[in-house]
DNA sequence: CTAGTTGCAAAGAGTTTGCATGGCG
DNA sequence: CGCCATGCAAACTCTTTGCAACTAG
């Protein structure tokens, strides 16, 4: 299926480009992007798209039933795992150290796999 | 708050003891108990009371909207992290010596605080 | 007795979808 | 032009809640 470079995917990719910091419910990015030039329902299926090109994360936030998304792109992926704060739901980079031991211990003591988007839960500094 | 030990509870709590190795959906347990002893929203109600009292873990099933929940006894988790399967849901313990491993290099390398009922997301063997 | 608990049905929050219109390539 | 994307509103799913009846302690 092709892709189409829409005003309104354009848009909601650049806001979570400059904020990979950040992860946010869909009622935040439309609110952010509340010049009225994109709809929910279609910050809804542009997400939906976007995470199964892989250019965003999904997780969910905290208590609630609502999924928050930050975008990550592969290459600063790749070879290291994250961290989400169970509050915020805000996605941070392992550095790799850390990462390539953790990864080595549980591959050689489970059978998990674990993929490079794997996240380890947890309260960040900010919101302890 | 008082907690009075009904049937439902005792019945529902017995469930996921017994089966502690997997983590069930609402819908699961309503089901498996299907003597029409228990209705949805009490197992709700009391899914919400155990989570608070730390008796049962919540996490989320997949890619999908609902909640699983798996018993975990205190005992048995002090110390030590856990690692769920991001198809199945299920709760695996991570053995103490890895544990610990990760507990030290998260906390000497962020600001992150990792509760006891931590969790590594993968694949597990069987999922995979 | 009396406060917490239950079951039912209705309400709520968040997400998905059908359909007609619009716009990228 | 053709096909995908969009916007709206309605439908859906899962969870929560109000209320009256019930029950453990």
């Amino acid at each position: 299926m092709k892709t189409y470079h829409t005003s309104q995917r354009k848009s909601l990719l650049n806001f979570l480009k400059d904020n990979s910091q950040r992860a946010f419910t869909i009622e935040e990015i439309v609110e952010a992007l509340n010049d009225g030039s994109i709809s929910k329902s279609t910050v809804y299926r542009l997400m939906t798209k976007l995470v199964e090109e892989n250019l965003v994360h999904r997780t969910v936030k905290g208590n609630s039933r609502s999924f928050v998304y930050q975008y990550i792109s592969d290459e600063t992926c790749e070879n290291h795992l994250h961290i989400k704060c169970t509050d915020c739901g805000k996605v941070y980079h392992l550095d790799t150290g850390v990462s390539s031991i953790i990864r080595n211990d549980i591959r050689s003591n489970t059978s998990f796999e674990i993929d490079s988007h794997t996240v380890l839960l947890g309260k960040c500094g900010e919101c302890k």
